[in-house]
DNA sequence: TTGAAAGCGTTACCAG
DNA sequence: CTGGTAACGCTTTCAA
């Protein structure tokens, strides 16, 4: 009671200054040892400890201030998760998920939301500050930041993204093998000319799409194709679109845009804008398997990506390499569910 | 020198801990207190001493740990966002914006996604123990939780909601006035009879849309209304549509939908299953102003909240209370903005 | 099982 | 401007 005076005389639980285990302590007339026992898992405490310490804790409304632990535990139990702005309606779905998993295992989400996937600078510089436990990104790092990260000893897993050249872990779904299945299913149906519709340039996984479509395409020789970019938003898909037909002077048989959303935009575009009719004149497919690509105003043709394994396997990843840092890195790569539509004409019996 | 054997031999900035403000202090030949000053901001640091550390501390890769300035300053820096489950798809855009509205003034977000709006109980704890600076929501609390979350002296401002009887900050789109416009230029058009499809039962936005769309209705004299229900979903909405014509046995004039999804999936399903033109046959409506009821196909006529200025204001509200505790508590309610789309016939000249 | 005391890495106060 | 020292609220030995 000597070199604790804010102890003194208050015994009241109401305003100022939120009440602290020395509190608990003295109200309960045990030590401050004793409170920080009982509220602790693994705890060595008296059934009348526990007792006489619960009633004065919740008098007081005591709580364990997590910060505090955190600063002696040397765990934070906190994870950055870092989004990049989401023109693509399929993260929501996602952070949710990540953090309902992260909270069933008491570990806290700190967000990081990036207006573009490369202002990375200041937010690792965040994450580190906080102490976080582990990262899971969404967005790319550099080699420095990573190299900084790994210096701290913080566990990243990358979500559907994987640092080029790096040695880290990652989940995906695989973009490659999703785009070869759309290309594969439009040559059997008979088409022959493509325009392929790529999305923002920083976007790993718009790069990696477009990599797997033109891939099979060259690869079962096709070669009239046309490429425009937009940046993942409807809006570009529509105008992305009418650049298409006029590059070419003509429709492609077929389109392949890199989100759904824009394969929408594509849709709406050709539909009022060329006259033309989908799947009737022109087949479009898409990325995601998000919401509205089930509308069936579109019921577009797609790959879906698995988000519930996904993130459960996101999650579990990087809880399992917080528990144990030496854990080497480790890749996870999904398969996506292709999702036959009706707007693109797939069967090659028609 | 003496208490603090960690400062010991190593001068290698490898793994293991992390270095701290007496590693730095050591290594640059100063005192720990210097040390905290350079990496303050009103700091009183010669220029000599502040290059000497600085150069001692990204040597060592030092950053200051902002869990233990948290505990000292009574300043965690972070303020808890709780949101319910997005089935809305117009909540991510509003969860990205708030996150870099506060990152801006340098605060981090804690997130909490609830399963239901109505699971807080959990989450409460967890943000006192966090001690985060102040709370902002998108779901209720109760009258306890809320007095619970007083008595420790956190600002809360409601996102969309408000603590009826409580006296509470909050920033929300006006629904019922939303609604009002909606039916008033759905009767102006002529319609009679209305359909109204209610979102969820623990969602208070779906009650005052309910409510606001009833009530206009009932001051107009309208009297043939048919409600249900759904879930906000795509699925629901199709379903409370079939729903609505089978309980009434045609279909009604109009159809009030409390969301955009939902009245999408009306649409879809006044024209796939029942064959109906929209606008043409029957005028549908929604609220929200999301992505896709743009989307051409559907150019829903619909309520835009001004989630902008939304965000804008609730990040500001919540920062001003958590500078100034005494702030007394205050409602602000944003007009939403009116979309004129072609899935009403809105012009009464027609 | 319990209590005393030593940190965890900062900031804040107070002399010099 | 600078350094010493006392908190902040907790967990964790170590004895009793």
């Amino acid at each position: 009671m000597k070199k604790h005076p804010k102890t003194g005389d208050n015994g009241n639980n109401s305003d100022k200054r939120r009440a602290t285990s020395y509190d608990v302590a003295t109200l309960a007339g045990v030590s401050q040892s004793a409170v920080s026992r009982v509220f602790q898992d693994g705890a060595s405490a008296s059934k009348a400890m526990r007792e006489r310490v619960m009633a004065a804790a919740d008098q007081l409304g005591y709580r364990p201030n997590a910060i505090a632990r955190g600063l002696i535990t040397q765990r934070s139990n906190m994870v950055a998760v870092v989004i990049s702005k989401l023109t693509n309606l399929y993260y929501p779905e996602v952070l949710v998920q990540l953090t309902q998993r992260f909270s069933e295992k008491g570990v806290r989400v700190l967000l990081f939301a990036l207006e573009r996937e490369s202002d990375t600078e200041s937010v690792v510089e965040q994450m580190l500050q906080y102490r976080v436990d582990g990262i899971l990104t969404a967005a790319m790092f550099t080699p420095g930041q990573l190299e900084t990260i790994d210096n701290a000893g913080i566990p990243v897993v990358f979500y559907n993204r994987s640092a080029p050249g790096q040695q880290v872990s990652s989940i995906r779904c695989d973009q490659e093998e999703g785009e070869r299945w759309l290309v594969d299913e439009l040559v059997n149906a008979g088409h022959r000319s493509f325009g392929v519709v790529e999305g923002p340039g920083d976007s790993i996984v718009s790069i990696e799409r477009r990599t797997g479509a033109l891939n099979e395409l060259k690869s079962l020789g096709i070669t009239d194709i046309t490429t425009v970019s937009g940046d993942f938003g409807y809006e570009t898909g529509r105008e992305c679109f009418s650049e298409l037909v006029s590059k070419r002077g003509s429709p492609p048989d077929a389109v392949i845009a890199a989100n759904d959303v824009m394969a929408i935009g594509c849709i709406d575009e050709a539909r009022e804008s060329h006259k033309l009719s989908v799947p009737g004149d022109i087949s479009i497919v898409g990325f995601d398997g998000v919401g509205p690509a089930r509308y069936s105003a579109y019921a577009l043709t797609t790959v879906r990506q698995p988000v519930q394994r996904m993130t459960l396997a996101a999650a579990s990843m990087l809880l399992e390499r917080i528990e144990n840092p030496e854990l080497s890195p480790e890749k996870r790569s999904f398969s996506g569910i292709p999702v036959r539509g009706s707007s693109a004409k797939l069967n090659p019996a028609e």
